[in-house]
DNA sequence: GACAAACACGAGTGGTCGCTCGCATTCTTA
DNA sequence: TAAGAATGCGAGCGACCACTCGTGTTTGTC
């Protein structure tokens, strides 16, 4: 017999855009206050909903983050899904890490929610889990894409190489995201400058050292 | 008259003893679960007290904070009051950074609240005023230290090369406590080296480039 | 139009947390 | 040693929050 069979309650389209109503709430209201202080009631309210019909529609709260989480990742690897992927390590190092950060920073100053998501500290148990499997998801990618690059490099040190620079474009991002206009594209340079420098002496010996650029 | 005297209760010893207790038992429950999922409760059980014991000397949960804060500037200012400090310009920029690193390690990691209060995003109004009080000084001791080495940078530039370098150490920070022994060592030398990196095609030219460093 | 299912409401429930209060105990001081 | 202050206790109060439930409304289907 089954176990405690989930029955897929037939959505009408009214319940559907509740829906998208709510997890777009629920985004602002995570990405002024975090998830923890974040109460359901604010969400309902800023939906223009009861507190009962968002229960309608999600068992609990924590089901809204998993939500949101899930359909932010799915509409990031639809515009970018390829971001990450190796590439043919003869193209400079400059672009690559260029392609990458400008995808990123696209894509994470359009939904601010992501990183409020992702870095928030208090996240409980099932949303951590989350974090941990794409957090060591894109570390794996991002091992991948530095590979051959980093030809001189035993693996443990990639990994290590990976961390960083994982942990350094997150750093910038915070600082990114707290600025507008061209004081914000300012600091996107300087994080590609960081970034850039660091791994520039790690590549194996081959064509095409990276010079300066300015802003 | 004066407006809502605060009258300074005598202590005695056992107070006085019973206050370092509840900071301690504060330092450790701040730094498993952050502040604000730290409840009181749990501060005065973990110093083996009632919770009226606890507001007897504290009169609300935000003041211990405060309090455990503002010590550990001082335990810190106590120790390494003129890691800051600006220095003759011709020390070579690798000793200045590994000196600054190695000093700031060396505290975070014998006392992991400090980063757990100042990196903390749920901290309230009061304390989070603090936090961004001694990170403009942070900040602006940076840029003074950096100054004599970045000569050929207008101020604005470096403003912005100082609140870089400092969300690179903390996000260097953050990989650091989370490893032991010598793969914390390693990820050490990690920091420095992105750090190095970062900053050296930035200063004036002088003699004396910074050569690569291993393991 | 009739019926059922989905949707919507919002006062209410149980639980947690910051904090209080009345009272007991220990220390200081004269 | 006696008075008063400091320390200590823990049940409990009020506020807030995640979540529920009884009831009423809308929508899809025959």
């Amino acid at each position: 017999m089954p176990t405690s069979q989930e029955q897929p309650r037939r959505r009408q389209s009214r319940g559907e855009r509740r829906i998208a109503q709510l997890l777009e709430a629920a985004a602002t209201v995570f990405t002024s206050t975090g998830y923890t202080a974040a109460s359901t009631n604010a969400i309902a309210r800023e939906a223009g909903v009861s507190p009962g019909t968002l229960y309608q529609f999600f068992p609990n709260k924590e089901a809204i983050a998993i939500e949101l989480g899930g359909r932010l990742v799915a509409e990031y690897q639809a515009a970018y899904g390829e971001a990450l992927a190796p590439v043919d390590p003869a193209i400079p190092l400059e672009m690559v890490v260029n392609a990458i950060v400008d995808q990123f920073i696209d894509f994470n100053c359009r939904r601010p929610v992501f990183f409020a998501l992702m870095h928030g500290p208090d996240v409980p148990g099932r949303i951590a889990e989350e974090h941990d499997v794409l957090h060591k998801t894109v570390i794996d990618r991002i091992q991948g894409l530095l590979s051959p690059f980093l030809t001189d490099l035993p693996a443990e040190e990639i990994t290590r190489v990976a961390q960083v620079c994982m942990a350094v474009y997150m750093a910038g991002l915070e600082l990114i995201l707290a600025r507008e206009g061209a004081d914000r594209e300012a600091y996107v340079q300087e994080l590609k400058n960081v970034l850039l420098r660091y791994l520039d002496p790690l590549v194996g010996d081959r064509l095409g050292g990276t010079p300066e650029q300015g802003p």
